[in-house]
DNA sequence: AATGAATGAGAGTTCATTCAT
DNA sequence: TATGAATGAACTCTCATTCAT
């Protein structure tokens, strides 16, 4: 029992802090920060409450480290956007990803859609150093793109926000779509209906003949 | 002396059972259901805790007070979409309403995100009755106007949810916003962009002309 | 409309208080001192709770009033027996009258089995200042009729205790009565149960022969 | 190793379960259920109010608890009487008994008493399962010694409600008795005037002579 | 004589956190 | 590494009482 133990708990207290950030993931992302109890969390992660204390420092470093984990994936789809691409194919496959992801991660959308709704208070300062260089390099290459005639003109900021807004409903706002759109196959239905407006909205036009 | 004694308490009570409700609003908006306090509704209000407890049965009361309250404004804007009107300028005006009740009414587009991003536990039922049939009848509406061939094909549902996510958006993430986009006029901003979007995607094309 | 009122009100004055009085009986009665609330008492008496507190100083006012009035008239049936009268028939005729204001006033005995039970914190003193003196002159009265042989030999105020106990019972233990006694006729079947007891118990026994 | 952990922490969870129910026990039977107050409880336990909280799911299931606890040991004098014994004896003995329990545990008999005043709210179903068919089984085996020439005839229900008032009577009436009998040795008297009073009732007497 | 409005004190309960092992 | 036990702080809500009219 002497040190051959190290290993072996390193290993456990891998596969523990994964089983209490999945758990917090589902807890928070359902009540809200406050609404969130660690008891609830240890009972979903099968552990006991001063045992979640043994991993994290509290209830505020779980969320905490859960919207930094979160972050990167969350905005690899931005980062991936290729400005050497076709720039409405990259646009369209961005929104895709997106969609994708409200589909298969609806509870990191709704953890992030918490934490805005008030006021990003613990995530502030990630979006001040993370997104915001990000999204500023990324609206400056649509500017090209645009500037360069191979997209519509349009708003390279609030054409990102669009693609948030309207990919990230579908799982925020998940209860209402669900009331109004009773069997029918959202996901495809709405993955066809966002190509569409993206594509009417970017694709771009000879200038009128005239002009 | 007939009538005149019942306005005069009911003066004090309608007061402060609006005091109450905005200040509700204020914090339920904002730290949600369960990360609202009573206490801070006292305070924000200018009244007791108990006495806010004298003007409603408890915390949920005020809750669902705010939600039913609410709901009619919500839905105007959607209700008041003219079938006899112009079909592009009709789903424009809604678009632009939607936005403005954003930038006018931010804390009641931030108290539904929360209410729906929980999973509507107060507010199914209100859904299922007041707001589906609604939607449906509007889904109807763009529809017949779609087939009429005053409005290019899309999915009318998927439609009204991008305006919701789109327009919301601006309440609903606005410390985001705020973030990416300092001192630009937002709000004039997004309207030329959203005009932008729909006119795009619903102006109606004249079929190829080869087809 | 000068001076005529202030007779007009002593009345209004005199049944509200008889209202109130009659609405705490019940609440006291079934609840217990703690456990009733004004708001109760108030609405049963149809009177505001400030107005309540218009015509007593409060809570334990009420509660002593309460059991001030009713003491009177619980000691009566004890009072009542006639040193004079014919012993056996005297005791049993107070058996009978206890029994009869069990059936008659359950509510009165509930209120003093509570405040008994509770250690009579505000009876204390109406015990030792009215029923002592009472209950020693009864048992002096017993000891009397003992002693010329006109009773069977047995302690006066342990006697006394069994009088109250049994007859009391059916009012303050009604709950549990009624669970072990459906559809009979408890009352009378009680009256005859007791008077069996008491008569079998105090009739005096010639002396044996041979003593 | 194997099964000597369970026993350890048990340890504490009893002796503190038992701290709590022995100082509800004191307050519930003095105060009532509404009069009782988790703080009471808490300081008469040595422990602070959550930790009571830790054992008991709340004030009602303390109360409960201590309800189910005590209906059996408070029937089984009851449960006791032997069918095959000697009548009179039995009933004696069962009553003795019942009276020592009104000395040695007069708490109890408060807090049933307490429960039952207040119309059995949460110990209903126990007196229609448990205490009914006890008490129909008793009546029929009195009943049998009626017939059988060996007690003398009365109803046999309300000789045991005679029973329980009598006995309990010196437990939940103590602060009466205690004004009206100063240094008497209360128990021994009341001990044996009960047992000249079930003497004298039961004993079974010859037909007189000339009838 | 009466009441709508208001409140301080305190009730039961929850919960993040700490203690002890 | 893990957990039963414990608690201070805070929460919602109740209630006797007071205020103002």
């Amino acid at each position: 029992m002497p040190d051959s133990a190290a290993p072996k708990t390193s290993r456990i207290q891998q596969r523990n802090r994964k089983r209490i950030l999945d758990a917090a993931l589902d807890v928070f992302s359902q009540h809200g920060y406050r609404g969130a109890t660690l008891d609830q969390i240890a009972r979903q992660a099968g552990l006991s409450k001063p045992n979640i204390l043994y991993y994290f420092n509290g209830k505020e470093d779980i969320h905490v480290t859960l919207l930094n984990q979160l972050m990167d994936a969350w905005l690899a789809p931005l980062r991936d956007i290729d400005p050497a691409g076709d720039p409405l194919a990259e646009i369209l496959r961005y929104v895709h990803r997106k969609l994708d992801m409200s589909r298969e991660y609806p509870r990191e959308s709704r953890l992030f859609a918490n934490e805005i709704l008030q006021g990003a208070p613990r995530m502030a300062p990630h979006l001040e150093s993370d997104l915001r260089p990000l999204v500023d390099t990324t609206a400056a290459v649509i500017d090209r793109w645009i500037a360069a005639g191979k997209l519509a003109p349009v708003d390279p900021r609030h054409l990102i926000f669009s693609i948030w807004a309207t990919t990230q409903h579908y799982a925020d706002f998940d209860a209402q779509v669900r009331v109004l759109m009773d069997d029918a196959p959202v996901h495809a239905d709405a993955a066809a209906f966002l190509e569409t407006v993206y594509r009417r909205l970017l694709t771009p036009r000879p200038p009128a003949p005239g002009a």
